[in-house]
DNA sequence: TATGAATGAGAGTTCATTCAT
DNA sequence: AATGAATGAACTCTCATTCAT
């Protein structure tokens, strides 16, 4: 939602969520200074509020951004086997996500209190949702799950499924671990239908 | 660890660890005032500091209690039925964990940075992750889940499907949508072996 | 002056006394906690009130007490020689105030800011000025020092030798070096009537 | 040491050193907030802290720029003759001091629980012996002191001297007393040589 | 007389935000 | 557009003092 006003706006602009994505991953938001921000971008404090009216705002706009970029870029754009290739499955989410898992946790901590950001990540969510909902049930028609599960209930599951994966990768589960799980419990569900 | 010995004092100190549960899961550890905790309780800010020396302090001994209480109090004691009786399972961890759900992703959050706060979280994962396994592997050998099933991973994506819905009902999910995402996951998963 | 009514009091405050002054010139005044001086003793924070009104009064009774005794307790009571015998001089006003130099910085500092204080510490300062003018005063007399001396210019400054050799020892200097200073600066004065 | 660079912040910094000094000269270090030394300037207490990064580090500065500046500036220029001119002398110096010797004191107390500026004291004490000492020698050599006397004790107990005269002005004595005390004192030495 | 739990004013320090240049 | 010096509200933590027991 920027108002683009010249090219180098937007750039700068670009940098400044890069940055605070990776500070806010690494420290948190509350802990993160404004000035973390501008010396990783070796600008100056004040700057950062030529582009942001507050630090909430930069946070905000980190959220909706990734939003946005989760509408355009679907999640499962190469046709992967949602089932059958787990493994491939799940590394093409982690790398869709990558530098954003970390600050992802923060999101969700955050929009506990904030309204506004709650509604982003609804909406994030439902958009995932759907996609997963909608591949579940085409894979359910094709008989690989059985007809009569709950599509939605089980889509729900494997969402949530994957953000604990991540907050147990925070909590310093391995990379392998977390998808030696994911893998596992997609087969088990798969292989109910075999 | 605590000096505390008298009645009173031990008495006082939960009083505080209590109000201090509610307050970080409410407003979180880095935007709650020692003096919120304090008021809560109609103490003053300085009594919390006769029996925690600092915030951080307050925070890790909620983490520390709350892995303690693990260990005493076994997660399956009244031998539900991990699979067949899923939504029974759901509301008894539910209701071990009220009022903590909400301080625990601050933990998660924190863990991530505080090294002795994650190894207590590493610890606590890791008792929960022992009685999950453990059921499983007996269900399996029941017959109810495939016996070539890799235990340990299964229970991994079972916990970590627990704290994704946590995290969800964060992000507004509401208690129902969560419980039937629950039930309707792991029903995948034995019907497997139907 | 306190007021006496019993012995086991005067007793407890005079405990209380010795562990403050400890306590004071160790840690300075301000920095000195009520509580350390109470756990010096065994006692609690609360008893000291019950003998001291206030902490800056506990400090004034240590100073007062000191001069107090500085008027029983002659300074050359011995009759050294205050001239032929600088060293043993030396020895026996050290002597008196062990325990004390520490503490007495303190005063010094304090008294700047503290009118009351400051009296005490200046008639403290006159009852030993007048009793080394006195000596000099003899020892010009008997010959030993130039009889158009300015007898009390010269006891203000072999006072303020001592004070000033108490404080260089507060930043390390050597008791010995110290000592040899007074030494010589006593023998230089003498010496000048050989 | 300072990241100080520009001119206007060095003129800042030299500000607020000097609004310092007199605010620890005159309550001393324990008892002057940062918010008196900052109100002192018309700037307020966060500003202090873009300079010098603690309060203690703010005190170290006064203290080791009092030390730098000794080394430069020389104690005894412009050739006064240490012992004819014993009451110049006693003014120079003390124009040189003029402002500091309330701090000076803060900074012995001070010195005595801080090693940092136990050493940065005791090199300044260094200097001014060195000073001293070299001075006497030189009127030794010329026959107004008696050639066995010991240089280095003399000009231990001369720089001491001029302490205690310090520490008594701060207990009330007037200047003039300071300054007969002193002369009194030099004369009474070398008139031993005459 | 003695205790020690409780208090609360107050200090140092931090940091998001502003604004003159 | 960019700076970075300045601000000041806010927070954690301390400690002299009180008082019910």
């Amino acid at each position: 939602m920027p108002k683009v006003t010249s090219l180098h706006k937007n750039e700068v602009r670009n940098r400044i969520i890069h940055a605070a994505i990776e500070s806010f991953g690494q420290t948190g938001f509350d802990r993160t200074k404004m000035d973390d921000i501008a010396k990783r971008l070796g600008l100056s404090k004040g700057t950062l509020y030529l582009y942001f009216k507050s630090k909430e705002d930069l946070f905000l706009a980190i959220c909706e951004r990734n939003l946005g970029e989760g509408e355009d870029d679907a999640l499962f754009t190469n046709r992967e086997n949602i089932i059958s290739d787990a493994g491939q499955m799940y590394e093409n989410i982690r790398k869709r996500e990558r530098g954003m898992d970390k600050v992802m946790l923060e999101m969700v901590v955050e929009s506990s209190r904030n309204p506004r950001l709650k509604k982003v990540m609804h909406q994030y969510q439902s958009v995932i949702h759907d996609h997963v909902a909608k591949e579940i049930k085409r894979k359910a028609d094709e008989g690989f799950v059985r007809k009569d599960i709950d599509v939605d209930g089980l889509a729900v599951a494997i969402v949530a499924l994957f953000d604990g994966l991540a907050a147990n990768r925070m909590l310093g589960m391995s990379e392998s671990a977390s998808k030696k799980a994911w893998v596992t419990m997609v087969r088990a569900i798969i292989d109910s239908s075999g």
